[in-house]
RNA sequence: UGGGCGGUCGCCAAGUGGUAAGGCCCCGGAUUUUGGAUCCGGUAUACGAAGGUUCGAAUCCUUCCCGCCCAGCCA
C-alpha cells in the first residue's frame, strides 16, 4: 500500500477505511464472495434500539451500500419468554428512521426453526451432540470454572439411537421444562468455557410471538445464529467484543453439519457514551420503574428518545461515522454527539425567538398602542437558506432574565442599569430604571427607552452596542412549555461504580420544565419540527404539542463561549490544559521476575550457562535459546557455520522467530546452515543489514541460500560514496520542503532522507554511509 | 491463577521498519446584529513500562504492568 494518502475528487482526504471494512475489500479483491458482501444486523426484540445499535446498523448497513452487497434485518428470536412483537415494530420504525432499508432481507431466526432442528439432528448423528438429563444447577456446578476444567456430563456417553430418540420426545413436547437439554460435545476441559459443551437446545413451553405454540423447544443463540448466517448467505457476521470467545464454537458448528454457505464472524467494540447507560437490561429497569417516561423519553439514549428529543437521523449517522470502528474499549464524550447534531441544525432549523425565563421591560419612549411589523429572515447570513417572517414590537416586551444584571462583571455585553443592548432585528435599548419587588428586591421589570434610528437593517444610526439580545412582545407572545433537557446522569460512568447503585446517580435536574413565551410565528408548529431558539438552543416541537399548548424539548444548548468563561472564572488566566502527570514506574527493575527463575531441565540450565558464560550471550537471549530444545539445536549447528554466536542468536530470536509464531521450526525451508551463511554475508559486508531481510523473507519463502539470492535480487551492498551521491542528491532534490525543515530544526527527517536512499537503493546502500552523506549535505 | 481481546493527546481514532493522520474538546486570533456559525493558527520529541535488535522502532524480539470479556437452559 502506497503511502500517500488518497483524496477524493475535492481534493479532501479521504479517512483511511477501518479494519472490518479493510477485511471486506480485500475479500472482495480476492474474489472470496463472488456473490457480493452479506451482512445482517440480527437485534433481539426485547427492547428499544439504543444508540449503540446505530453505530452497528450503520455499519452493517453502510458496508453492504459501499461495497454493493446487501444488509439483511433478522430478528434474534430464540427466546420467546422476553421477546415481545412490541419491540419488532419499534426496532423496523428507528431503522427506517435512521435511514437505512433492508428491502426483501427481513428474516427472523424463527423462521428457521425447522432447518435449525435439522442441523440439531445431524450433529446428533454424527455424535456432536447429546441429550443431558442434569439440572440446570448440576450443569452450572460441572462446567468448572475459569481455571479449573469441567467434568463431564454422566449423560455424554448416550447413544446416537437414544440421542435421537430424545431429542425427538423433546421436540414433541413429552418433557416439562427443564427435564433435558441438548448439549454440544466438544471439551469439558477446554480453556475456553464457551466450548465446554454448551447447552444448545432447550425445552420451554411458551409461545412464541412469531411461531406460537409450535415449539416446545427453542434453539440457543450460539447454535442458531451462525447456522441463521449460513443460512442466509452472510459472509461477515459483524458483532461485539463480547462474542470474541463464542467465535470458536461459531466456527465449530459451521464444520460440523451441511451448511450452504460459511460466514466469518468479525468482532469490534461497542459503543458507549459517557453519563449515560447503555445496557438493555438497565434502560428497561429505567422504563418499568418509572425513572423516566418511557422508551422514548428524550433523555433516554434510545432512537425512539434521541428522535423525540429532537436529534436527525443524519446527525446520528455523522456521530456514528465519527466514532470510527475499532477494538478498544471506549467511552465516547457526549460533547462529540452534540457536536453533530448542532452542526447538522445549524444548517438546516430556521431562527425564532424565545425567551425561557421572562423579564418585562417597558419602552417608555415608544407610543403606547404602535405596533411595528419586523422583517425577520429565518437564517443568518452564513446559512445558505433563504426565507423570512415578520415579528411584533411594540412597547412592552420581554427579554431573557439572564441578559439583565444589576452589577454585570467586567466582560459582560448585556444590559445593566445605565446600559445599552441591541434587540435583535429590531432597535438600541437602554436601560434607565430597574423596578424591584419592595419586599424580596427582586427585579420585577426594566424601563428602558430606545433609540429610533436604530432599527434593524435602516441605516440610520451607526451606533455600535456590544450585544444583542433576543425578546418577545408581550401583547402577541405565545406561551409555551419548554422542556429543558440536560445529561440524565450526574456522574460519567454511573454503571461503573460497584459502590453506588446507578439509579442514585441519576441526575435530579436531568429535566427542568418552564413557561416560556415565543413568537407567534411559531402557532402553527407540528410536532417534530424543529428551530433554533436564538442565543439559546435548538428546539424541537414535542409530540405532546398542540396548537393551544405548545410543548418544545430543547434538543441541545447552543455553544456558550461567556458561559464557559464565567465558569472558568473571571480574571483567570486562560488556563493552559494539564499536562498528564507522568506515571510513576510501576514496576522497578529489581522487583521483576528474574529469568533464572523459569523452570529449565538440566540440561537446558547447562545449555543456558554455556551461552551466557562461553558464547557472551544475554541472560535473556540465553534463556530463551536454551529452552527451546529445537531452537537451540538451530542455534548451535548455525553457530559452527559461523563462529558469531551474538549476532546469529539475535537473528534467531528477533527475525527468526517473529515469522515462526506457532509454525514448527522444522516445517520451514530454511535450514540452520544458511541463516549462519546469511549472518556471515552481513559479518562480511557483503550486504547491509536492511538488504539481509530481503533475503530472509526469500530464503523463508523457498529455502534458497543466500548467496544465491543476493546474486538474484542484485542485493551486493553499495558503500561507495560515489554511487551513493547521486542518489542522496536526487533524493534532496525532490524533497525541497523537508530540506527546508530540516534546516529550520526538524532533524528527525533525517530519517525520512535515510529512508528514502535506502528505499530507491532497494536496501542496498550502507545506511552508515547514507547517514554521512546526507548530513554532509544537509548541515 | 485458564483462555480470549485490548492499551497511540482530555475523549474517539489512523498508523504494520523511514516526517506521529483526522475528528471532538481545549487555547489564541479574524469576522459577526446569535457571546452561535464561519475562517486562520496552536496543542503528543512520542505511542502502557523497561530492556533488546536495527543506521533508523508506535511498528520486530523479551519481560513486566494495566483494562475488558468468558463459569445463563440470555443474546
Amino acid at each position: 500500500m502506497s503511502k500517500t494518502p488518497k483524496t477524493d475528487g475535492a481534493g479532501r482526504r479521504e479517512p483511511p477505511l477501518d479494519f472490518i471494512r479493510t477485511i471486506v475489500r480485500d475479500d472482495l479483491a480476492g474474489g472470496k464472495h463472488p456473490g457480493g458482501v452479506v451482512t445482517r444486523f440480527p437485534p433481539e426484540p426485547n427492547g428499544f434500539l439504543h444508540i449503540g445499535h446505530a453505530k452497528s446498523i450503520c455499519l452493517n448497513f453502510g458496508v453492504a451500500l459501499e461495497f454493493g452487497g446487501r444488509c439483511n434485518l433478522r430478528f434474534d428470536d430464540t427466546d420467546p419468554a422476553k421477546e415481545d412483537t412490541l419491540f419488532v415494530e419499534a426496532i423496523q420504525d428507528n431503522i427506517r428512521w435512521l435511514g437505512f432499508d433492508w428491502g426483501e432481507g427481513l428474516y427472523n431466526a424463527s423462521d428457521y426453526f425447522e432447518e435449525l432442528y435439522r442441523f440439531a439432528v445431524q450433529l446428533i448423528e454424527r455424535g456432536g451432540a447429546y441429550v443431558c438429563s442434569l439440572s440446570e444447577a448440576e450443569i452450572r456446578e460441572t462446567r468448572g470454572t475459569v481455571t479449573e476444567s469441567g467434568r463431564e456430563s454422566p449423560y455424554r456417553g448416550r447413544g446416537v439411537a437414544e440421542n435421537l430418540d430424545l431429542f425427538t420426545r423433546m421436540r414433541n413436547g413429552e418433557f416439562p421444562d427443564g427435564a433435558h437439554v441438548l448439549r454440544a460435545r466438544i471439551d469439558m476441559a477446554s480453556p475456553n468455557m464457551k466450548m465446554r459443551d454448551p447447552v444448545i437446545y432447550r425445552i420451554r413451553h411458551v409461545a412464541h410471538h412469531h411461531t406460537g405454540d409450535a415449539w416446545p423447544i427453542y434453539p440457543m443463540y450460539d447454535f442458531a445464529h451462525p447456522l441463521s448466517d449460513a443460512l442466509e448467505g452472510v459472509t461477515h457476521s459483524l458483532c461485539t467484543l463480547e462474542f470474541e470467545n463464542n467465535r470458536e464454537f461459531y466456527d465449530w458448528i459451521l464444520e460440523q453439519v451441511d451448511v450452504p454457505s460459511t460466514p466469518r464472524q468479525i468482532e469490534f467494540a461497542r459503543l458507549n457514551l459517557d453519563y449515560t447507560v447503555m445496557s438493555k437490561r438497565l434502560l428497561l429497569e429505567l422504563v418499568e420503574e418509572e425513572h423516566v417516561a418511557g422508551w422514548d423519553d428524550p433523555r433516554m439514549p434510545t432512537l425512539a428518545g434521541l428522535r423525540r428529543r429532537g436529534y436527525t437521523p443524519e446527525a446520528i449517522r455523522n456521530f456514528c461515522h465519527s466514532v470510527g470502528i475499532a477494538k478498544s474499549d471506549n467511552t465516547v464524550e457526549m460533547g462529540q454527539l452534540e457536536y453533530f447534531i448542532r452542526d447538522d441544525l445549524n444548517r438546516k432549523a430556521p431562527r425564532v425567538l424565545g425567551v425561557e425565563r421572562p423579564l418585562k421591560v417597558v419602552l417608555t419612549n415608544y407610543p403606547e398602542d404602535s405596533v411595528e411589523e419586523l422583517e425577520a429572515p429565518y437564517y443568518p447570513h452564513d446559512v445558505p437558506k433563504e426565507g423570512s417572517r415578520t415579528v411584533p414590537f411594540s412597547r412592552e416586551i420581554y427579554i431573557e432574565r439572564d441578559d439583565f444584571l444589576e452589577e454585570p462583571p467586567k466582560g459582560y455585553h448585556r444590559l445593566a442599569p445605565g446600559r445599552e443592548a441591541r434587540l435583535r432585528h429590531a432597535y438600541v435599548i437602554r436601560c434607565d430604571e430597574v423596578v424591584k419587588d419592595a419586599a424580596t428586591g427582586e427585579v420585577k421589570e426594566l424601563r428602558c427607552s430606545y433609540d429610533p434610528r436604530t432599527r434593524s437593517g435602516s441605516g440610520t444610526s451607526d451606533k455600535k452596542v456590544q450585544g444583542t439580545i433576543h425578546w418577545v412582545s408581550a401583547a402577541h407572545a405565545l406561551e409555551a412549555e419548554l422542556r429543558l433537557y440536560d445529561r440524565l446522569f450526574s456522574v460519567p460512568d454511573p454503571h461503573g461504580n460497584p459502590e453506588r447503585d446507578y439509579r442514585e446517580l441519576l441526575n435530579s435536574k436531568s429535566l427542568e420544565t418552564v413557561k416560556g413565551l415565543v413568537e407567534p410565528s411559531l402557532a402553527t408548529v407540528r410536532p417534530g419540527e424543529r428551530f433554533q431558539f436564538e442565543r439559546l438552543g435548538y428546539f424541537c416541537a414535542d409530540t405532546d404539542s398542540t396548537a393551544d399548548a405548545l410543548v418544545f424539548n430543547r434538543i441541545v444548548t447552543l455553544r456558550d463561549s461567556w458561559l464557559k468563561l464565567v465558569q472558568r472564572g473571571d480574571g483567570d488566566a486562560p488556563r493552559r490544559r494539564r499536562r498528564p502527570q507522568v506515571a510513576p514506574n510501576s514496576t522497578a527493575p529489581a522487583e521483576r521476575k528474574s529469568p533464572e527463575h523459569a523452570e529449565l531441565t538440566p540440561a537446558q540450565r547447562g545449555r543456558m550457562e554455556h551461552y551466557g558464560d562461553r558464547l557472551g550471550l544475554a541472560t535473556g537471549d540465553a534463556l530463551l535459546l536454551a529452552s527451546d530444545d529445537d531452537l537451540a539445536e538451530f542455534f548451535e549447528e548455525a553457530i559452527r557455520v559461523h563462529d558469531n554466536p551474538k549476532a546469529v542468536a539475535n537473528w534467531v530470536i528477533n527475525e527468526l522467530r517473529a515469522h515462526l509464531k506457532d509454525t514448527p521450526l522444522d516445517s520451514l525451508p530454511l535450514t540452520a546452515t544458511a541463516l549462519a551463511e546469511l549472518v556471515a554475508l552481513i559479518d562480511g559486508q557483503t550486504i547491509s543489514g536492511n538488504a539481509a531481510k530481503h533475503v530472509f523473507a526469500e530464503m523463508l519463502k523457498k529455502g534458497e541460500s543466500p548467496a544465491g539470492i543476493v546474486d538474484q535480487l542484485g542485493l551486493r551492498q553499495v558503500a561507495d560514496a560515489t554511487q551513493l551521491e547521486p542518489v542522496v542528491d536526487a533524493v534532496i532534490a525532490a524533497n525541497p520542503d523537508n530540506v527546508a525543515l530540516y534546516r529550520q530544526g526538524k532533524t528527525n527527517l533525517l530519517g525520512f532522507f535515510v529512508g528514502q536512499v535506502m528505499k530507491s537503493t532497494h536496501g542496498k546502500a550502507n545506511p552508515r554511509l547514507v547517514n554521512e552523506l546526507l548530513r554532509a549535505r544537509l548541515d
